[in-house]
DNA sequence: CCTTCTATGTACCGAAAGGTACATAAATGG
DNA sequence: CCATTTATGTACCTTTCGGTACATAGAAGG
């Protein structure tokens, strides 16, 4: 039914990985059709038929990204016991991917396109939501402790959420500027050593 | 004596703080030179003849940007009375440049060149440089305190300088991700909530 | 076997990138 | 007044960018 005409000679996974890599390595303009074409190991036709258009590619690079590092540091968010705890084991389970010797360093939903000529502001902007996606997870945590008691009624959960998606970002800069995985990890004990004055100051009036 | 052949027909400070403020809104890359030219006022061979290359501007701007908007936010971490008092207050000030109306959002120095091709990797490691200048000038201001006996004897500055660095950086990915002002206040004032744990923490066994 | 359909590789497109040749304009030195 | 020196504006260079036309290869359907 759909195996017509001419079956594909790559594999799309491989190839979406690939570009995810140099995507991430590079970043969105910083990463030229040509280069991507070559590390997929297909022409530029076929990565056009498969993948759409350069934005396209990216999206859906992101997209993996999403699942493939995102989505299994962020389950620490909800397994782990204790918002504290958790907090923590995310920041450190990011820090630890970000140091990772086998993949560029630091997050590439930070690195990717930061900044940029106005063509790809959509670009920007997606990864933008995507940033707030996270920062949006590390809020609900804190609101479900409000929830269940573990934090004081009336915490600012937003100060919070805000502090710590302020520090897992600069951890992303430190990271690519070389800082090794111990530095990053004393800079995360650092942050959460503030939690308990953090979470007393967070209290509304 | 040096006055001979035509003169100039533009202000080379006012076409450089206009250069500045290009990079610092599209980063390196993004900026071309004919936008560059055009926000300058004048055309591209008078650019080169007065700023000799793309990244021989470029590093002009991030003088100029040193110079106009680094300098005196550094001051506070001198002039402040106060090892605590003068890192809030450097952060504060920092944070309010980074949403001036009047100019891009974050720091230049942290937004401009990320990450790109490998063409511009001096470019980026020539930013990458000035980071660490002002980490270190906050790894200065902790030791300084050190010696006077206000921190105490075995504190492990480099960790207190490398958290506020990491919050610095995160603050200006923040700033243009549209964070209000009040909201960049609420993270430093988060970022300082942790003070004295980090500090008691931070001393040598 | 022949049509139909999709994927592939080559070779190319127009646009825009960074950078420059060159003729001319405007000043000073003699 | 003329030579010299430097700055300017136009028009152009080469290279590379994202993207595609087109002829061909390789599979399934009839």
């Amino acid at each position: 039914m759909s195996t017509r005409g001419r079956p594909r000679a790559f594999d799309p996974d491989f190839a979406l990985r690939s570009a995810m890599n140099l995507f991430w390595e590079r970043g969105y303009e910083g990463a030229t059709l040509t280069e991507l074409a070559a590390v997929m190991g297909i022409n530029k036709p076929s990565l056009y038929a498969a993948f759409g258009s350069k934005e396209s590619l990216f999206r859906q690079a992101v997209s993996l990204y999403d699942v493939t590092e995102g989505r299994r540091v962020e389950q620490a968010l909800y397994v782990e016991p204790g918002v504290r705890n958790a907090i923590a084991r995310f920041l450190e389970l990011n820090l630890e991917a970000y140091t990772n010797p086998d993949k560029p360093r630091g997050c590439m939903v930070v690195l990717a396109a930061m900044i940029g000529p106005p063509e790809s502001a959509g670009t920007r902007e997606y990864l933008a939501a995507q940033r707030a996606e996270t920062r949006a997870l590390l809020h609900q945590r804190l609101e479900r402790a409000v929830m269940e008691g573990e934090l004081a009624e009336g915490t600012d959960c937003n100060v919070i959420a805000d502090f710590y998606t302020t520090v897992l970002q600069g951890l992303s800069i430190q990271a690519r500027d070389g800082a090794t995985q111990a530095q990053l990890r004393a800079i995360m004990r650092a942050a959460m050593a503030g939690w308990e004055s953090l979470i007393a100051e967070s209290v509304a009036a």
